[in-house]
DNA sequence: CACAAAACTATTGCGTGCAATTGAATTGCG
DNA sequence: CGCAATTCAATTGCACGCAATAGTTTTGTG
């Protein structure tokens, strides 16, 4: 009636057959409960991505450095880092040798952050009920697709 | 030195052992992707999951019951309901019987999208390297990993 | 050395997400 | 019926994401 289709005429595009959304609403939900952890130290989850990969790094990383690790660009990072640095968790310094970069180094209140944030991961998987297997399973094709993904679009 | 801990004191937080970033990132990607896909009939990913959900209700959603299929809030949904409906694609009224709510129903425009849109999930996936198998594997996680989150957190 | 191309971070503008709050309409209970 | 509790959408405020652009600095080439 009306004209219009139902969605027999477009399974592709019935919603509950979609796995993008599954896969965003997850991301979010996970987002949510790391954002009720980490409100006790003051953070966001960005921020604390960011902290894993500055804590990981062997030298101060540059902005673009910090972003190929977590996937985010200067648009988002600049103004994350210099919340960070307001907060005085990080520095940001730029390069003597590379005029173009600047360099981002945790203060000692910002490697202190490590001890405190340290159960946050355990806290956050508890009561999921995701095995082990499960999160390489997981893990594997997540990372498969993200690579297809980020590949230049043919 | 300087009594810095190294990433192996804190194994739990070392980056590339995080689930939580490969999701995210993948997340992002997909939605990045969909976007170039999208942005030929002026839409963002958002808006496409919320027309998504219009398309295949029985009758006009109202915010919530919207809110509920796609996991978004009023907070995120009135304002790009009202996006859509500025773009002619939806018509947002009180309802009649119980004024607390407001009815999205696509317009006739709203309606033609679909058939525009109808190859979008094919050229998404195209060139992924994701088989229909690793489709269901990846849905049953997440939807599993979703419902524990969801949950009320204990 | 000169200078165009490339690399790099910062800025702008817009659209989410979401917690918290507000305000209106409805429900449920005495 | 009366009215407090609940439901619902809208608003506010803040922090992303990201495309596009701008502004420096460096690199590569003749």
């Amino acid at each position: 009636m009306c004209g219009m289709a139902d969605t027999i005429d477009y399974p592709q595009l019935a919603l509950d057959d979609q796995i993008c959304l599954p896969l965003y609403a997850t991301s979010r939900a996970v987002t949510r409960r790391y954002a009720d952890l980490l409100s006790e130290v003051g953070l966001t989850y960005p921020q604390y991505v960011c902290l894993l990969a500055l804590w990981d790094a062997d030298a101060p990383l540059a902005v673009g450095e910090l972003g190929a690790r977590v996937h985010l660009d200067s648009g988002t990072l600049t103004p994350l880092l210099k919340r960070l640095e307001q907060a005085g968790l990080v520095t940001r310094t730029r390069d003597a040798a590379d005029e173009r970069r600047v360099r981002i180094s945790p203060t000692e209140r910002g490697w202190d952050l490590r001890a405190q944030v340290a159960d946050v991961p355990a806290r956050l998987v508890a009561g999921l009920g995701v095995t082990e297997g499960d999160a390489r399973t997981l893990r594997s094709l997540l990372d498969r697709l993200l690579t297809g993904l980020e590949a230049p679009a043919r």
